[in-house]
DNA sequence: CATGCTTCGAGTGTATACATAAAAACGGGC
DNA sequence: GCCCGTTTTTATGTATACACTCGAAGCATG
């Protein structure tokens, strides 16, 4: 694996993880003295990160990791919303979409699970296979690509709201929504499980983020 | 201005102008030479283009431009129908609506015009100023960045299909319909008006598009 | 004491040299 | 004559040295 590659990898994932605050000032000889890497596999991994828009070049004092106002939540979960939505209705016409009846149980079961925040991270590996098994169902190449750049800023958000077991087996039943739906092959009602549990996840995450006040300096 | 950015826009207005094929192998040393820079920029110009999808990296040859499959196409007016809908939606909604009927005369005079063909240029560049606004009304950040990326694709596809007057003043009407549509502040009717102009975009593009017959070299 | 200028420094932007790996070409063996 | 291994070449990947710009701090002056 290139080293440039190590070195996005692990920025992105700082970042994401939030050990990375926004605001922080990513200095090409700092990381490439921390990562034990030259400078030009940090620059090449930094100009990646401000084309995903996890860091903003600013002029002068290099990149720095990018805000995650809550005033742009809304935005962003707009342009999901129809990118999701599509996608879904995309993957209830093709011909895999008897394949998410499976899916769609998994989902229940979680649902029912009780000790659901222990299987937190299973649950999350979860949600990945459905996203995967929907963008390969709709097979729009160019869907999937905008929605995989879109859901790196996700799960940084997601970060943010502390999840609580009714949320998690909430969002379980949406998903499970979603997969019967598409099972189903019944594209409108895909869209609006879709819908439904987008809404709800932007609520959860309104309700149930800490209010971060702006610092003055 | 940056060197690496010059040679990012050379290279990216060379790929969308068909001045560099796709399956043009984009050497570090031979762009370098030919454009008078170093490798370093040059490479940074390169892991843009990468990232917009206007050229692939392949491995060990370097990076080729990428082609511009005709099956690909439906993809991407999918991806654009939802994105455009929507931020004709946003716009329709926006407090700047009204803004947009004088935009919507200046369609219905292009349309009306005779010497149409002749005016290709600056009905671009009027097409141009109804994009930028509708982002601007929209003020949605995520979705003009989407939509960004993609319109370059888009006019790189535009080369393909050659403009008739006819297919000119059609579009212009179509464009007028959605110019009006949002200063009338009708955010459906506006989603429409844009289904039916992509719609009409795509159907001329695949019609007059000469048929690409792949080269067996 | 405030404001403006100057100078210093830290950081990026660029060029180039070196390492490395893959692809093509060549030669030897079958 | 064909195929496989080796070599050579050519490309990228990485490191580092140098130049230049922007910011900040410090000093001088009004």
């Amino acid at each position: 694996m290139r080293a440039s590659d190590k070195v996005y990898d692990t920025l992105r994932t700082e970042i994401v993880e939030w050990q990375l605050v926004p605001g922080t000032v990513l200095a090409e000889v700092e990381q490439s003295e921390r990562l034990g890497v030259s400078r030009t596999p940090v620059r090449e991994a930094l100009a990646r990160l401000v084309a995903d828009g996890l860091a903003v070049a600013q002029r002068g004092r290099g990149v720095v990791v990018s805000e995650v106002g809550k005033d742009h939540l809304e935005d962003l979960f707009v342009l999901r919303r129809v990118l999701e939505c599509e996608n879904a209705r995309l993957a209830a016409d093709s011909a895999h979409a008897g394949e998410f009846a499976e899916l769609a149980q998994a989902f229940d079961r979680a649902a029912a699970q009780e000790s659901m925040p222990d299987a937190a991270s299973g649950y999350y590996q979860l949600v990945a296979r459905l996203d995967e098994s929907i963008d390969q169902a709709a097979g729009n190449s160019y869907l999937s690509a905008a929605l995989r750049n879109l859901r790196v800023h996700l799960q940084r958000v997601r970060r943010l709201a502390q999840d609580n077991p009714q949320r998690l087996r909430a969002s379980a039943r949406e998903h499970a929504s979603i997969a019967w739906a598409i099972a189903q092959k019944n594209p409108d009602l895909a869209a609006a499980a879709t819908t439904v549990h987008l809404h709800q996840s932007l609520t959860h995450i309104k309700n149930y983020t800490p209010t971060t006040e702006r610092q003055h300096p």
